[in-house]
DNA sequence: GTAATGCATTACTAGTTGGTAATGCATTGA
DNA sequence: TCAATGCATTACCAACTAGTAATGCATTAC
């Protein structure tokens, strides 16, 4: 049943790297919303990749109505990579500033702050 | 054969990762020298997950008579991890100064910066 | 030269993963 | 109340992964 609890695990799908990205970028979206997004799979695919997500604690669901609203749980992240990205923290600090502009500019990385736990 | 040409799959099994951590403290390791960090692998599959890691782009081998001297291709770290890195910086970014410093009196953190590429 | 060492590569197997389809369970709308 | 919706969960299958064993090829030691 994808039991991904390593976080790591999590993010080595592409497609759930896609599912984060546009969580970052929206703040919140439904399995519905995210359907939209991912002609390929159905529902139920998307689902169990969210819950394969949320098992790895990278995402939390808040039930609205009959939706259930995924956003990425900041804190959960932090948990999870923080420690792992602050001790590559070295390899890429001298052109982080950099890579940050850039991502900055990117059309991907336009995330809006809501969802930040 | 293990083509792990994605680095997020590549760092997905925890095996690597301790590798990554083992060559990041330590500058550069042969497979014999790992294999005493992984009694439970023989040398063959030492070398088949440092090559992931080579395909992955995330570490060089260097001839060194016959042996191969493997580190971490700080280039290539960057390039694979630090756009990712930067799109999700803000999620983490208030507390990774606190991270580093946790990072710094950690045992598994005390690397070298000779491997930096 | 010959043997031994160090590692890469290939072939193979068991276990895991990503996907669909089917079922079930709340919630909403009529 | 009854049907439809939205999602979770389960069962199942094909594809992939991590591991071992065996082979091969340089390089070093004798």
């Amino acid at each position: 049943m994808t039991t991904a609890v390593d976080p790591f695990r999590a993010l080595a799908d592409p497609t759930r790297r896609r599912m984060l990205d546009l969580l970052a970028e929206r703040g919140d979206l439904t399995v519905g919303e995210l359907s939209a997004e991912f002609p390929e799979l159905v529902a139920s695919g998307i689902s169990k990749h969210l819950m394969a997500l949320r098992a790895a604690g990278l995402v939390v669901a808040e039930k609205d109505g009959r939706h259930q609203r995924y956003r990425v749980d900041g804190a959960g992240f932090r948990r999870a990579f923080g420690p792992w990205v602050a001790r590559y923290e070295a390899y890429w600090a001298e052109s982080l500033d950099r890579l940050r502009a850039l991502a900055e500019t990117d059309d991907e990385s336009q995330r809006r702050r809501d969802s930040q736990s």
